[in-house]
DNA sequence: GTGTTAGCTTACCAGTCGGTAAGTTTTTTC
DNA sequence: GAAAAAACTTACCGACTGGTAAGCTAACAC
């Protein structure tokens, strides 16, 4: 693992614990036994190291996506296995759903290399194999949309609040919460791959 | 309005549109035409001015819900209501929503207030509503605590990515998704309510 | 073996931050 | 109307920030 690797592995980890502000490069550097100056030769700017971060994790997630709507042709399975590997991912790589959620918060310039892109084309690629569902044949795109956004949501906001409900109910109660939560994730979908409506009353 | 009430309106706003770290206290000050000093003087420390504004967040929050619970018996009524209040304020006071995101994805020490007790309350009010439902009848309530937390997850998320979704999607397209929102929110309501179970094909 | 480049350091700087100290002005109290 | 308290200001400070400038050192090119 070359200097450079090092320097984003701990910036990643550093930016998405404490913010892209509370984090000195000076401490960055520190963790690695260098100076700030060493990783200013590296990257030139702060601003640079974290665009370097997000671009390396937009990467990855798309490559794993493609790959695995590659394996099948079943929309329905596709669907299912995206959104499950995004919340295995979101579980085992904490740091990166913190860091693409705050990204989303600051919807500031910051880092010109922004994950807009690789948010946009994730989401589309999901709304359209919603659209392929028997259940959604006509539907508006609109709403395959908005459906993918929930579940995302439902998603990313658990995987970030993990520290917190540990907390608030306890390690016990919070690793349970994980364990349903495949459960519960796997009937918001099928609430969606069905399109169930249900009247009132 | 008194100049304190005024203090915290305005750092609640630069709060949550650039954060803790961002907002300095001579920007909040100087957009009231007043001093650093006037703010210290009046809340202490920066700290104690931004738990102010969670705390008045928290307060607002807790007895809306509270007060719209009260209105009828029917959990399934009292879970729509207030699961649809907590969207319409989210969209209507974004700046609350952000500054919530954010305190959970900070879960450091910075605010003693800190909101994850009012959180934690919400939460349980809302299970305590599932519980209370037909089909939930001896359910586990980690599984209701679950459920619940993908609902105010997917509300939350899509909350605070309005101005990413309008930017990716444009104006027209968001806004189509918001009222979209509503449908596809009871859709997944309605999935757990009447926690359809559907069997693998 | 000389020139060049990559990887790094020391020294330094201008700007910003939150907060303290001490004073001034305005309002309230009695 | 005098005393007290509240609402503010000016002046200042030490700590820390990202970044520049210049130089050192070792590996590599030819």
């Amino acid at each position: 693992m070359t200097t450079k690797h090092r320097f984003i592995a701990v910036a990643k980890r550093q930016f998405a614990e404490n913010g892209f502000d509370r984090t000195s490069i000076a401490s960055i550097a520190d963790e690695l036994g260098l100076t700030k100056q060493a990783l200013l030769h590296h990257f030139g700017s702060k601003k640079n190291l974290y665009g370097e971060v997000l671009r390396q994790i937009s990467e990855r997630h798309t490559s794993i996506a493609a790959n695995l709507v590659l394996e099948t042709e079943d929309p329905r399975t596709q669907l299912e296995t995206v959104l499950f590997a995004s919340f295995e991912n979101a579980m085992e790589e904490p740091l990166e759903s913190q860091l693409l959620m705050r990204e989303l918060l600051e919807n500031t310039s910051r880092a010109e290399v922004a994950d807009t892109w690789y948010l946009k084309s994730a989401i589309e690629m999901l709304a359209n194999i919603v659209l392929e569902l028997p259940a959604w044949k006509n539907a508006p795109r609109t709403d395959a949309l908005t459906y993918v956004y929930q579940l995302l949501g439902a998603i990313n906001y658990f995987a970030i609040s993990q520290p917190t409900l540990k907390q608030m109910f306890g390690a016990r109660q919070s690793k349970a919460m994980e364990k349903t939560f495949r459960a519960e994730l796997y009937r918001l979908i099928q609430a969606g791959v069905y399109r169930i409506a249900i009247k009132e009353n």
